[in-house]
DNA sequence: CAGGATCCTATCCGATACTG
DNA sequence: CAGTATCGGATAGGATCCTG
């Protein structure tokens, strides 16, 4: 660190100084905002999902990528894995507090970006 | 669309519908989310800034893409861009309404992150 | 100072095939 | 059912050079 000072112009309270630090807060928020982070966490706020009920959920998500983003946000402690060891297997995903206590701004914004994006008439 | 039910299991109000049509929102949502941009939308909270004041901010972005992502901001109206036609030129990006009003619950969630995220002991 | 153009690399991501 | 492994095309992203 050369200078501290960084944002200290208006900034309220300097609360944080991920932006220059490689601080472990940004790679927990690079997956949580990362593309198919977002929805995981979103579906899964409407209540525990399986694997399959995940991937119908968010149309459009590979296997590949769901399997992928469920495990950096298992890593992250975000989401939890259940496996019921039955035949066949049962795989169940959930939020941990965490990703509970995550997914509340995440919702607002998309709450916040679909309620003031359809504005009529602009192509 | 060949089925319209989905996440109609648990979800308490299916406010949106952005799981699988390609609303827009859906493209907003994501450039909100990008790599740098949630980091453009909360640097830009502490006041306006110029684009070399917001290269030294978000440390690490290249000027390409800190270029790219702040023409898709501007693009969405999450954030202005103002010329001043002097020399040299001198160009100062802020956030719009819809830009502040998205920037709230983005610095929750960051704050949300670090603060739950430093515990004390885990290498 | 603010960025566009170019080149090249890293990674994302989908399709396919295979496993427990 | 719930994945992993691998391949290849698409895209993101950094470095550098150049312009108004």
């Amino acid at each position: 660190m050369t200078e501290g000072q960084q944002l200290t112009r208006t900034v309220p309270q300097p609360r944080y100084e991920v932006f220059h630090t490689d601080c472990p807060a940004r790679g927990v928020l690079d997956h949580v905002t990362s593309k198919w982070g977002v929805w995981v966490l979103i579906a899964l706020r409407g209540g525990d999902l399986r694997f399959h009920e995940l991937r119908e959920s968010i149309r459009g998500i590979s296997e590949k990528m769901l399997a992928q983003s469920l495990r950096a946000l298992v890593r992250d402690d975000l989401v939890w894995r259940q496996v019921e060891p039955t035949t066949p297997p049962q795989v169940t995903y959930g939020l941990t507090e965490f990703g509970r206590d995550v997914g509340g701004p995440l919702t607002d914004l998309l709450d916040r970006v679909t309620r003031r994006l359809p504005p009529p008439g602009t192509p």
